[in-house]
DNA sequence: ATCCCACTCATCCTTTTGATGGAGGCCTCC
DNA sequence: GGAGGCCTCCATCAAAAGGATGAGTGGGAT
């Protein structure tokens, strides 16, 4: 018998967390190295642990997923990381895999498929499921946004009118106008609500949310 | 030593499913009775294992919580149900505790404070952290929305326009002008777009999901 | 029976939004 | 240097949405 794969856990809510160390200290061939509960906590455990095997949720407080791994890659090019989260919009798939994720899985995939993607990041290869690898496809179609075009989304999306939008980009309302038109363009939509609801399914955006937990 | 406290655990996503029973059966004085993945399914086992305590998610597929728990309690009115969730909207809050929940916590509370609850509950006492409380509170302050406008907000944050609504439920467009106006106040948003916000925010409505799976 | 309220509809008016087309400055890539 | 893309701005027009007000209907509660 091998050693067994060292995991580090990232997800910010405790039940979940601790579930998932329980569940996969099940497992013969993996080992718990440790666990995170935000981004940045996912940085410095990683340091310490050098984990073989990185699982990491999407949308979490202070630091969100993608960018932990992708600071994580930067300094560690050869970690392997699989994102197992809820959400399933076409740009959470593709900024996670584009930021360096070998494997993206929802958690509501079978628990035998969570293993055998863990051993099979671990041996190098990347997984990325059928329904995961659709959605994908979508994405590839789809008409990319600019930068500027995703700060108007955000913001309409958090129920703000063009006049405000304008202020708070220091833009004139004409210009934010014009960007709403090429955004609604894009998302294949003809009104601004509308828009919101299509980015926060694609998850171009997600929804601000007032935790107290 | 009593006898254990013996629990239905409802919650689709079968990794956190799992998880959540491997984190349980390591308390001494609790036991897995079964495993629900969806409401309906949860009123069968229900029926089947007469659990003490229902763990129970919200936003599943097919029969939500809210439901399983209305259903299994007019059949069963000493039924204990905890919900365990991610979501802390008000509105979501409300209509758990509303159906006869005894207890709402949320996934990221520590795994003690779900142990405590357990206890509680299956004790007899209700048991809302201060978070949740102060939610709630929120909503009690709040206006409610009478069934018409609910329909009116579903749609609006489907991204529908007036006239489609009006098809929709076969009144006129001034009609849906006059509940979208109501709303509208009742909500403290000025435009459509943030109301669908507010909506998705605190649960009153939720994001139509085009899950794979 | 009466009152309240949700639901329905209408009209008029203002504001916002979306659609179109054009234009200049700036950057990067070739 | 040129091409293309992005960001910026403008004017104008049509459509949609929002605000105000008034009013009729029916059901449910008192």
């Amino acid at each position: 018998m091998s050693t067994p794969i060292r995991i580090l856990v990232v997800e910010d809510h405790n039940v979940v967390r601790q579930g998932l160390m329980a569940l996969l200290s099940g497992a013969p061939d993996i080992e718990i190295a440790g666990s995170a509960s935000d981004g940045h906590e996912a940085i410095e455990k990683f340091r310490q642990l050098s984990p073989d095997v990185t699982l990491m949720d999407l949308q979490m407080p202070r630091m969100g997923g993608v960018d932990s791994i992708s600071t994580i890659r930067s300094e560690f090019p050869q970690a392997r990381f699989i994102v197992l989260t809820t959400f399933d919009g076409d740009e959470d798939i593709y900024r996670a895999l584009q930021a360096g994720a070998k494997a993206y899985l929802l958690k509501g995939m079978e628990v035998d498929e969570l293993l055998t993607a863990i051993r099979a990041v671990h041996a190098g290869r990347a997984l990325v499921p059928p329904s995961i690898a659709e959605k994908l496809a979508q994405r590839v179609g789809a008409q990319e946004l600019t930068a500027r075009e995703i700060g108007v989304l955000e913001r309409i999306v958090a129920g703000r009118a063009n006049k405000e939008i304008a202020m708070d980009l220091n833009i004139s309302e004409a210009t934010v106008k014009s960007h709403v038109n090429s955004l609604l363009s894009k998302l294949g939509v003809d009104d601004r609500t509308h828009a919101a609801v299509v980015a926060l399914q694609r998850g171009i955006v997600h929804l601000p949310q007032s935790k107290p937990e």
